[in-house]
RNA sequence: CGGUGAUUAGCGCAGCUUGGUAGCGCACUUGGUUUGGGUCCAAGGGGUCGCAAGUUCGAAUCUUGCAUCACCGACCA
């Protein structure tokens, strides 16, 4: 390609709505543009690193025995009814009407398509294990898109789903998908780890996600310091403390704490170590027989934060969690929120281990401007539930057993779940077994964000000049660089030529034949992060060299114009 | 959904307080100059100042409404 007859794009100044570096630079670097919120236009140069990472992506799918399919995007509502979706999936399912005024959605994920799918195309035990996958778009109508493509509304996205009678089978699968996912992280490039994840409102058994470490991640990840134990925060465990909780050596204490309302405030106000206070979360739980919400408390010690995903799993707590109304929370406790304790509060409570191991503690009083001082478990408050409710925080004892937790920020490019049977229920998908009876299939997926590794891969790879592709997504391998083209016949000649044989032999090369000086030149293809260049210059024609930059390296060095093909070896 | 801020040329911004129909840098066009790290000089093109209404002789500027974009929050005990 030749810089004369190409979209190049690039930007000296960059785009105040750009926040993060790797959003940044693809505006910089003319890889995209931005249309409305959460929507962008890939340019030539953005659009050939996205078909790289498909293409890796398509291959180790390919050669794990995965059948590639497309499905339409637009879905009927009707297969989103079946699944129970239409109502759980909320907002971010786009709706849309067509002209005869049947509904339609705008598909985020497509669990329903491909089960109907595969409930209409296989009959036999026969047939399975089958496993099937596309790259496509993807709508989802975010509550707030940023960062670029790291977080659109419209991506792209490979989706695969796997189809097995015998939960044993499907486990095989998702190893055999969990490898495939590593070789492809590996052909990236990309510093990345697998985590143990939530399963989410999807459910299922086994969940792991794939996560690119970069400080600009949104996900919080909690290694241990020892072992290869990973989590995401949400689903890491919180152990219970091991010692004994200290029998209580103060009496319960009524203390005026006028306009105290968070944890904040108690510990200023009262001039106490935050770890010997607690804070007490009033939300709602399941909804019971008379039609009624209960309320329920749930405990934390005052420095550690709700793990919402622990919490909504628990028996008795509405999914989503939702926190009371100001109203419900005056009904229940006869306090403003800011005053709320769990001494005489007449609902269920849960506990947090680490609250749980406190005595003397120092809560609200369910009175406003009021606080409780010496509060033990027990002697005050008996009637509580012990669970894991916290986020775990640095310094937690690695719940594998060995080492300290560790948390670092992850971009999540990967997601794969064990299912189990809740589509193919929902969608009637069986097919008869050995015995002739029908069974219902089990079924995996497995997600990766294909735009979003792109972003991902830039944050992890750039510095103060632009992006420094790993090679197996550079948008070119090489781009020839003349010094004075205009001026001079045998730098052109000898440009003209490289070009050629370059074009010959199947590499990808962009020519800078733009009439431009050459400072102009060098931070363009800085930015765009092209691997090599190949600098020819009157300077080293006598002696029939070119110069070779490295961009990852930084290196230059001086290379026999022969010998230049050696390069792609 | 809540809060905050922004919207003036392709991009980055100034002008608004104190109303008199727009300016800077980069980019772009033309000519010259320069040519191994974003040359220099000169001339030029490009904006119904987000939209709508209002106040006024007169609105980018004041008022109101709307739209869009961005950031923060959605943990408040």
């Amino acid at each position: 390609m030749r810089t004369s007859q190409y979209l190049l794009s690039t930007l000296k100044e960059t785009p105040a709505s750009a926040e993060v570096i790797s959003h940044q630079l693809m505006l910089r670097a003319g890889l995209v543009r931005n249309l409305a919120s959460g929507l962008y236009t890939w340019l030539p140069t953005g659009l050939r690193v996205l078909k790289k990472v498909e293409n890796i992506v398509r291959e180790e799918m390919q050669r794990a025995g995965v059948n590639e399919v497309l499905m339409p995007m637009v879905q009927p509502a009707d297969l989103w009814e079946e699944s129970g979706r239409l109502n759980d999936y909320g907002p971010e399912l786009l709706r849309l009407n067509d002209r005869h005024k049947r509904p339609f959605v705008l598909g985020p994920t497509h669990e329903e398509v491909i089960t109907k799918l595969v409930a209409n195309e296989l009959s036999s035990y026969k047939q399975l294990p089958l496993s099937l996958f596309q790259i496509q778009t993807k709508f989802r109508d975010e509550i707030r898109p940023r960062f670029g493509v790291m977080r659109g509304r419209e991506f792209l996205m490979k989706d695969a789903y796997s189809f097995h009678l015998e939960q044993e089978c499907l486990a095989k699968t998702y190893q055999k998908m969990f490898d495939a996912y590593c070789r492809i992280f590996d052909r990236l490039g990309l510093n990345y780890r697998s985590v143990l994840a939530d399963t989410g409102s999807i459910g299922g058994d086994a969940s792991h996600e794939f996560h690119v470490l970069a400080d600009s991640g949104e996900d919080d990840i909690a290694f241990s310091d020892v072992s290869n134990f990973a989590a995401n925060v949400e689903k890491a465990e919180a152990l219970a403390p091991t010692n004994e909780r200290k029998e209580p050596t103060q009496t319960l204490t009524k203390i005026a704490t006028p306009h105290v309302k968070s944890i904040n405030d108690v510990v200023s106000f009262l001039n106490v170590d935050i770890k010997t206070t607690i804070k007490t979360l009033l939300v709602c739980g399941i909804e019971n027989e008379q039609g009624e919400t209960p309320i329920v408390a749930l405990v934390l010690r005052g420095d550690h934060q709700l793990n919402e995903v622990k919490a909504e799993h628990l028996a008795q707590i509405s999914s989503p969690l939702t926190f009371a109304t100001d109203e419900q929370v005056l009904t229940v406790a006869n306090c403003n929120v800011g005053s709320i304790g769990p001494v005489g509060l007449n609902i269920d409570i849960v506990v947090d281990r680490s609250a749980a191991q406190l005595s003397d503690f120092i809560c609200g009083a369910n009175e406003n401007g009021q606080h409780l001082s010496g509060v033990n478990w027990q002697r005050d408050c008996s009637a509580i539930k012990i669970a894991d409710l916290r986020n775990v925080v640095a310094g937690d004892p690695s719940p594998c057993g060995q080492g300290k937790i560790v948390i670092k920020r992850g971009i999540e490019v990967g997601h794969i779940f064990q299912l189990g049977t809740k589509y193919a229920e929902a969608m009637n998908c069986s097919v008869l077994n050995e015995g002739g009876r029908n069974q219902t299939l089990t079924m995996g997926c497995y997600g990766i964000g294909v735009s979003r590794i792109v972003a991902a891969a830039i944050e992890q790879n750039h510095d103060k000049y632009g992006i420094k592709w790993p090679s197996a997504i550079a948008p070119f391998q090489v781009a020839i660089v003349p010094m004075n083209m205009a001026k001079s016949a045998r730098v052109k000649e000898t440009a003209e030529a490289l070009y050629e044989q370059l074009n010959q032999a199947g590499i990808e090369v962009l020519f800078d034949d733009r009439k431009e000086r050459p400072g102009v030149m060098f931070a363009d293809h800085e930015l765009i992060g092209t691997p090599l260049l190949l600098i020819v210059g009157e300077r080293n024609l006598d002696a029939q060299q070119v110069e070779v930059k490295n961009r990852l390296t930084g290196e230059k060095s001086l290379l026999a114009i022969s010998e230049v093909m050696s390069l792609f070896n």
